[in-house]
DNA sequence: CCAGACGTTGTT
DNA sequence: GTCTGG
DNA sequence: CCAGACGTTGTT
DNA sequence: GTCTGG
């Protein structure tokens, strides 16, 4: 699933929506309407790592998409594993050598304008329809995500992220079979707070009643496929050809 | 013991 | 680094 | 996620 | 078919 998404909010929007009273990055990244893996990207994040913060103060951060390997001492190796590891399940998360540490001690949220989707072969769309899907009240979906700290063999310090998917539901199941866990604002501060460790009441922040009822999906233009291509038109929607195969 | 994986999605 | 498969 | 490459030697 | 790059 989501391996393509749109930021198109300056940092104050995000800053406002997400509380952040903590640290910011010192320079707003473009507005990009496909984002693809391994770019760089926003996240929200405790302040205080430690969790010795009582006020679970936020940060806003820019991290690059895909965790790395914990254990790998390439660059080679960790770019490659960057772009297998954009996605973690939340059911699996906590027992992957990848994700199992970051989901412990430094989840976060990763906020998207929007996310595309592909519609699979067999369900009633045309396949590899993409679909923009967005926020019903307009605002930015808050998805649930975990950061980590890599440093290169040089010495340079590369902070990652990952989405956390789950099994789609209601209407997106008809497009594709998995979609983001969309964290409810008043689970944020649970979710962020780095003294939370137990692995059953993680997963429980995780499970919402009817998560798809908070977005609205609209098939968009095949100009989203290609990363070459970037601009709003990419989100407008576009009538759908033909849905089935004529015989 | 060592070697090899370590991830997700979707699928003929 | 740590787990799985052989 | 999709698109595009998938190779070598020698060199303007 | 499978990997890399964006």
């Amino acid at each position: 699933m989501c391996g393509r998404y749109a930021q198109t909010a300056d940092m104050r929007e995000l800053m406002e929506q997400f509380e952040v009273s903590g640290t910011s990055p010192q320079s707003s990244l473009p507005l990009n309407w496909n984002i693809a893996p391994t770019n760089p990207i926003y996240i929200i994040r405790a302040d205080d790592r430690t969790g010795k913060d009582t006020q679970s103060k936020k940060a806003l951060a820019t991290v690059s998409w895909g965790l790395i390997g914990p254990w790998l001492t390439d660059m080679h190796e960790a770019r490659a594993s960057q772009s297998r590891a954009i996605n973690a399940r939340s059911e699996s998360i906590h027992e992957k050598p990848t994700f199992r540490n970051a989901f412990r001690s430094t989840r976060c949220l990763i906020p998207a304008t929007g996310y595309y989707e592909w519609a699979t072969a067999l369900g009633q769309y045309r396949p590899k329809q993409p679909f923009y899907i967005t926020s019903r009240n307009g605002l930015q979906l808050p998805i649930a995500g975990i950061w980590s700290s890599w440093t290169a063999p040089n010495g340079e310090i590369i902070e990652t992220a990952s989405i956390i998917t789950q099994e789609a539901q209601g209407e997106l199941e008809t497009i594709h079979s998995r979609m983001p866990v969309f964290m409810p604002s008043d689970r944020w501060d649970t979710w962020l707070n780095p003294r939370n460790s137990d692995v059953n009441e993680l997963k429980a922040l995780m499970v919402v009643e009817h998560p798809e009822s908070i977005v609205i999906a609209r098939p968009v233009s095949d100009a989203v496929n290609s990363v070459a291509n970037n601009g709003k038109e990419l989100t407008i929607e576009t009538p759908l050809g033909e849905p089935e195969t004529l015989f």
